[in-house]
DNA sequence: TGTTTTATTGCAAATGACTTGCATTAAGTA
DNA sequence: TACTTAATGCAAGTCATTTGCAATAAAACA
């Protein structure tokens, strides 16, 4: 049988596109839990993963070991984290959407998000060394 | 006083160097056992967090969830994961490195390396869609 | 609409990567 | 060679994520 629509799916979906940024399974619940309380933390990583297999989100390992899941249509950002501090900031520029074409021509493939992180050493942290 | 040069440290540095591709602490442990047989999991990890904070080696998040090392210098591989099947494959177009003198110019940050990753369903996974 | 089937839930316990506490060992220095 | 303390290795502790299982509730069917 098919996957079932059930009220912590729906509620769990919900809040992915409400938010419409990264967010990891603890955060979800915490958010859905408002309406549903008595929501499971497995319950929500069960649905994730169905998410994930069936393409309505995408999961992303952030840096900090943490996994994250958004709407596959959510414009992502990239980000550039320092290697001394941990300073984080946002890069707008991402020269990988003109590239996805060529890449699923060469592989077949069919490219529905992506990730970049850089690292480096923010201008303190250079001195510092 | 500064850090201090062990058997064990040089020898998780030649490991590292002498693979020349990111790394995860575990293999690191089984590879430099063989010549350090009481090499403990503790010291790979904490002479692995040294080894970064000082710029030697980079620590990469890989979206297996598994964090894994290598040389600052080597050149490293971009992957395309299918959502679908977990198959990987080697992306080896870089956009990347022709940014990073302007990004460089826009931050002050000093950068190092990067991590890029493509997600999408291969040609199978497409199919059974 | 009531009944049946089985996907889904939520709890508790397990896993696995990684971290921390602490007594012991061994670099680096005097 | 003796001393200081960074580094080691073991055991135990975190913390995100997964798994087993009995109870629940979608969806299909009578």
């Amino acid at each position: 049988m098919a996957t079932r629509q059930t009220r912590q799916k729906k509620q769990i979906l919900q809040v992915i596109t409400q938010k419409d940024k990264a967010l990891s399974a603890d955060q979800i619940l915490n958010l859905a839990k408002k309406d549903l309380p008595t929501l499971a933390l497995t319950t929500v990583y069960r649905n994730l993963d169905q998410l994930v297999a069936q393409g309505t989100i995408s999961r992303l390992i952030y840096p900090d070991g943490i996994t994250r899941y958004q709407i596959i249509s959510a414009n992502h950002g990239h980000e550039l984290i320092c290697l001394g501090c941990g300073e984080t900031i946002d890069v707008n520029q991402c020269p990988i959407s003109s590239l996805t074409r060529q890449i699923e021509d060469d592989t077949g493939f069919d490219i529905v998000s992506h990730q970049m992180t850089l690292y480096g050493y923010c201008q303190s942290c250079k001195r510092r060394n």
